[in-house]
DNA sequence: TTATTATATCGTAATATTGCAATATAATAA
DNA sequence: TTATTATATTGCAATATTACGATATAATAA
């Protein structure tokens, strides 16, 4: 985060920023979508898919399952990964909370 | 975003890319939870609650502009910014979207 | 054992973000 | 007009992200 500041924040700040930080990117979106897309949670064709070498997607991965997006499970040589349902509903769960307070209260 | 691939995407996960960048810090989390705290939607003294110099929230709160998560209106002297509600419901519909296709698709 | 296949890590160059002092702008007040 | 007050912009140093070639690791196959 450049020169970083982040001790000044509470920890729920800096935890919800670095979730966002994980789709804060149009290849870890895309593959968000790829995930969607395809019928059961198939893994690393996603190189064939987008647009980017093999180190930069694993790298891309490498970030959405450390917030905690995605999750992978090996299968034999490859690995399979898919959305995290929970992490999900916590996004849901985020902008429901913020349309609730938001009544009355906007100029 | 480095070394740019942003041509290779399309322009809604570039755009989808963009909005989740405006909330991947924890000063601009902050800030979203202080317009949603404070009863009416009160301006720059968010200056004195963030321990960041005032042109860096100026900074922010242009970055959560241009992302349509905040608006501003003109008061004075002061600008009195808000959430947008538009911009909230978008992030709804999006998980909403998310969870719904994810039935059945989990490992 | 030696391939082969799939994914991860290292190192590093290119680029982007962050934070702020200094300064500018814009609106009102005196 | 000249303050004053609130916010924005500029310029730049410190730091972080991105992308990928080279290489490593891990699992299975031959």
């Amino acid at each position: 985060m450049g020169a970083s500041k982040s001790d000044f924040f509470t920890e729920e700040q800096n935890a919800m920023a670095n979730v966002f930080k994980a789709l804060a990117h149009p290849a870890r979106i895309a593959i968000v979508q790829y995930l969607l897309k395809v019928d059961s949670c198939i893994c690393g064709d996603i190189v064939n898919e987008l647009p980017l070498a093999q180190p930069t997607i694993s790298q891309h991965l490498k970030e959405l399952k450390n917030a905690n997006i995605i999750k992978g499970t090996i299968e034999g040589t490859a690995i399979c990964y898919c959305l995290n349902p929970e992490t999900i509903s916590m996004f849901e769960t985020y902008f429901n909370g913020i349309s609730n307070q938001l009544q009355n209260k906007c100029c």
